[in-house]
Parts: C-alpha cells; sequence; structure tokens
DNA sequence: ACTTTCGGTCAACGGCCGTAGAGTTAAACG
DNA sequence: CGTTTAACTCTACGGCCGTTGACCGAAAGT
C-alpha cells in the first residue's frame, strides 16, 4: 500500500496532504457544517484525533484547505481585463480549484467564511476598480462585475441550474463578454434606449 | 401580556405565526443547519416541543416558513421586463421578503434548499426566456439575467461587500441596467471591440 | 541495543440537537 | 357543573459531533 521506504518526514508530509484533499473535496461539496472531521479522516484513511493533531482544530483546517483562494487580482490595464476575467471563468468553469469552491459553498453560512470571502472579493474589487478609475464610480462598477460572476459561478457550479449545465463554457463567455463591457464602459450601453426610468 | 380575550383557534394562528415569524428570521440570518428549533421556540415565546407539535419537523417549519419564494414569474414582454426585474431588485435590495433570503442562505448547503431554489430559479428563467423567445439561446440568456442578479442580490444582501453596502439602490440598478440590456439583445454589444477572442 | 521520538490509533467525555410521550392547565361544550 | 378537547409544557432518549488524553509500534538517534 504505502509506497515502502521513505523518511519519517516524507510520511507526514504525505498523510497531511491526503488530509487536506480529503477536506477540500468535502468542505467543497458539503460545506463546513456538515462536513465532518470523521467524515475527513475517513476520507484520507486516517484516524479522527489525527486531523486534530495535525491542524489543531475543524476551524483551521478549513482555513488551512481553502488558503489558495485569493486568485491573481487583476494586473491588466482597460479591456483586456474583461479577456482575462471572462477567461478564468470560461476555461475554470468545469475547473475552478476546489479550495474556492469550498470557500463559496460555506460562505452563506459560515461567518468565518463570509469574512474570508468578503476579503477575498474585496482584493479583487480593489483590483478592478483600480483598472476602472477612468469611469465613474470604479469601485462600484467592480464590485458589480465581480458579483456578476460570482452569481453565474454559483448557479453553475454550486446549483447546478439545468439551462447553464447544458450550455458549453465558451458560450457562456460569449454572452457574458457585452454585459460585463457594459458594466466596465463608462457612456450609456449604446442603441438609443431610454435615458433613464 | 397575550391579549385578554381570543377564541382558542386565534390563539393557534397568533402562536402559529409568532413561529412562523421567528423562524423565517433566524433561517434568514444562520440558515437551515445552524437554527435550532430551540432557538425558533425561544423566539416565538414556546415550548420547542410545541414547534414539532405545529409543523411535524424542522424541514417541514422551513419549507412553510420559506414557500413565499416564488415572486412573479415575468409577465411582460420585451425590454419592459428589464425595468420590472431592475425595479424589484431595486426597490427590494432593502427589503427582499425574508422568506427569500432563507431561501438564498440555505441553498448552498442544504440540498433540499437547493432543490427549491432550482425549482423557484428555473420558473423564473422559463418566464423570462419565454419573453427572450426573439434572440438565440433565451433560456440561456434568461439563465445568466437570473444569476447576475442572484450574484449581486448575494453580495449586497448576504455577504454585505462594502462597496455594495455603501451604494444607493438606484445607482446600483442604473450601472446594472445596460448589462442586463446587453444580456437579453440578439446583436453584438455596440462600438466595433473585438470579434471574438 | 537501548532509549527517545513521533506518526498513528483507541476509547471516551461532554455538549448540543431533533424528536417523542406523558403530563398540565384552561377554554369549549353539554 | 362535569366532561371533553386542545394548547402548551416537562422530561428525557438516542445520536452525532468536536475534542482529548492515554496508549502503541516503528523509525531515529546514540
Amino acid at each position: 500500500m504505502t509506497t515502502p521506504h521513505q523518511s519519517r518526514a516524507d510520511r507526514r508530509r504525505a498523510t497531511e496532504a491526503r488530509i487536506l484533499a480529503g477536506a477540500r473535496e468535502l468542505f467543497a461539496e458539503r460545506g463546513f457544517d456538515r462536513t465532518t472531521i470523521r467524515a475527513v479522516a475517513t476520507a484520507a484513511g486516517v484516524d479522527p484525533a489525527l486531523v486534530m493533531q495535525y491542524f489543531g482544530s475543524k476551524r483551521e483546517l478549513f482555513t488551512r484547505a481553502v488558503q489558495a483562494f485569493p486568485a491573481p487580482p487583476a494586473p491588466g490595464g482597460a479591456d483586456a481585463l474583461v479577456d482575462q476575467l471572462l477567461a478564468t471563468l470560461g476555461l475554470k468553469l468545469g475547473g475552478l480549484p476546489e479550495g474556492t469552491l469550498a470557500m463559496m459553498r460555506s460562505m452563506l453560512t459560515d461567518p468565518a467564511a463570509a469574512e474570508q470571502a468578503r476579503e477575498a472579493l474585496g482584493r479583487q474589487i480593489d483590483g478592478i476598480g483600480a483598472a476602472l478609475s477612468a469611469a465613474d464610480d470604479p469601485e462600484l462598477r467592480a464590485a458589480l462585475v465581480i458579483t456578476t460572476l460570482l452569481g453565474v459561478t454559483i448557479g453553475h457550479q454550486l446549483l447546478g441550474l439545468p439551462a447553464l449545465r447544458d450550455a458549453p463554457a465558451d458560450r457562456i463567455a460569449a454572452l457574458l463578454r457585452p454585459a460585463v463591457e457594459a458594466l466596465t464602459e463608462p457612456g450609456p450601453s449604446c442603441g438609443p434606449r431610454r435615458p433613464t426610468a
């Protein structure tokens, strides 16, 4: 079973990685509350007490399992940013990191996860807001861009809405592009619709 | 304390209403798992066993507390629909019904709530999709509209992102309008951006 | 080879929860 | 008035969970 000869440190790292992998998977599909340390231990082929010994508490395990959340905030300049956002969304619609899914899954019911999510999303918003400083209300626009993408991701990955599940990722990205551009561009949309409501 | 003279049926309805109100409030702010029947009973000034006697189970209590979720799917015809969506979002950004909040709060971690949410959102998507039958992929477009609004609402109401909390509701609606229109309109956005990525 | 160290297990405690059943009080009804 | 009915409470069971401390066996150090 276990590869025959490896140092103690190697074994430790290996089982720690197995525990973290199991934790990420379970946190991602069941959320914080419904994921038991016992289940994580079983998934890792290990005794529950060992998980405690390694991570101290369920909270700490969650934090460690999720800490890869802060994806790159946003380097680009103007509307290449839109390309980038849609690319990461499009490509990863089928493959978001499990830590991110775990975070999103738990952020509405676990206050600590909510705080972590607020910080991570805030970083992204700040990054995008900086790139949008040409427009009015850049922060608000950035927040709307991020929450829009968040909503689509939730509907797609976490809720599994059929209308989104059945659509190819690049089609979603293509339809989303003008909407995101409309959020980032200062002027009125285009065709003379109506001034205000 | 209790208003002096009322029939047995009146008292029953009153306490049932008190229980439901407490349940809605707690489910909305803590989600299904973290809301205990004991806490609901305390909030209603009642013994926990009475909640069981009235509603049979915690599940049933949740279902009853949330059943007002399916807001009107969407009657309108074309882009008056956008007006309507943004109006309900704008007006209710500060006042969504607590049952809806409870539903949204729990849908990512409770499978039963997720199923209810999928049905409710599916109804809305179908309604909007019907109004969008002029465009290609009407259902997908409708799903993106709904998930976009969902994401903004989550960021605003459930996560409390500062950038959204500090913005007036009508400003949010105004910025969101061209984005939603971009999702519902068939043609390419407007200015000749770039054909594809 | 003896001892120490440490990855790992076992068994258990204490707490909180959903739920059930018997019991209590007072309004409805004859 | 006595009896019934129903709103409401008390008490407790059984289960699952996070967490703990004692214990075991093999690798590491001397």
